[in-house]
DNA sequence: GTCTATAGGGAGATAGAC
DNA sequence: GTCTATCTCCCTATAGAC
């Protein structure tokens, strides 16, 4: 709530507030993918944006809220939601290659699904509520594909979509120790076309007649 | 070198100090499994082998020393190597169902492998190693089964074997937060229908006259 | 909002007695 | 081998001036 005085707001001294918790968020996210949220710590937050480990503090009022804010500063970044139906398969692949080319993003992500296993981690509800969002949000799509006719006799939607997301999720894992060798979207392609049908040829629309 | 004193030195002094050393080692796959290593204590498993935090130092200099120790201690439990050839998909789903029995162990490889990443980590190589061998080796059995005419057509050794290690990796970190709805033995194995051939019913060994 | 100063709590590792 | 005592370091969070 609240646009502080006259009408100019978006200029007004809010914006630079947010802007710089913006570059907090974005250092936070560095830190602990570099490093873990144990392992991270404030004060090399604070570090990489120039100001005090007490400056940060101000503006996320513990290493908690910090890592918070970093996870939904990569969701922004990265969630681009995939698309429905025919373009599911193409749309993954291509958050796969983009999510490759933004650095620290698959560190983060990898490094906490991890340590938010542990108990009393800041993290864990994130992940919990993501994976089943992911799963039901997955095995949608693949049931309308199924009912297209795209998806092979006898794959599982449920179990297709559990999948697909696990293999996501360890093949990142696997790029972030050698890189050289994984390559993670064909990877992904190579699961998505052993379990989809290709497209029919001709959809057949209405009946053309032979049309130039 | 040195076994002490007389001959029977499997009752000896230094059978104690490595019952001793394993206790220990099991006692910090529970913690750093459960509290990942940066957030687990030297202390802790002191605790709960019952014995002074200086005196499990004692038996390993350095914190990373016991992490090791408990990485070493966990392959000792879960290693039994998949089968060859035919059996190759059996025993990877029999070993799934075999970890998923065994408390901790599941925990300690999922927190470590992303922990690990980090920089500086001393498990790092560890990991590394491991999923270098891990893919060579799974890589090396589809080649076979695919030469035996028992994969798919299309489907690549190489990939499939990553894929399948990818996939094994991300099903236990889902596990460990929903355990109720991951089966993750079924996972593997539809998997591994997916990209196989059933065994002919009939190998015809040479050329067997009608014989009974 | 930003800083310095500091409280307050552990952590890993060492020294040395028993 | 095991302990107690302790060193040294680093981290999060708070207090309060500017």
């Amino acid at each position: 709530m609240a646009i502080k005085g006259t009408g100019r707001s978006p200029r007004g001294p809010y914006a630079k507030t947010a802007e710089r918790r913006r570059q907090i968020a974005q250092a936070a996210l560095e830190v602990f993918g570099a490093r873990g949220y144990r392992g991270g710590t404030v004060q090399e937050v604070a570090d990489r944006v120039g100001m005090s480990q007490t400056s940060v503090l101000h503006h996320f009022p513990t290493k908690a809220a910090l890592l918070v804010a970093a996870l939904e500063h990569r969701d922004a970044i990265a969630d681009e939601s995939p698309g429905t139906g025919d373009r599911f398969a193409e749309s993954v692949v291509r958050q796969a290659e983009h999510n490759e080319g933004a650095p620290g993003l698959i560190e983060l992500y990898a490094v906490l699904c991890g340590e938010s296993t542990t108990e009393g981690h800041p993290a864990r509800t994130y992940f919990e509520e993501r994976f089943e969002r992911l799963r039901s949000e997955y095995a949608e799509e693949l049931r309308h594909l199924a009912e297209a006719g795209r998806l092979r006799p006898g794959v599982d939607p449920e179990t297709a979509g559990t999948t697909l997301l696990a293999l996501w999720d360890g093949i990142q894992v696997q790029w972030l120790f050698a890189p050289a060798e994984i390559d993670m979207a064909a990877t992904l392609k190579a699961y998505l076309d052993l379990i989809m049908l290709p497209a029919p040829a001709a959809p057949a629309p209405a009946a053309p007649a032979d049309a130039p």
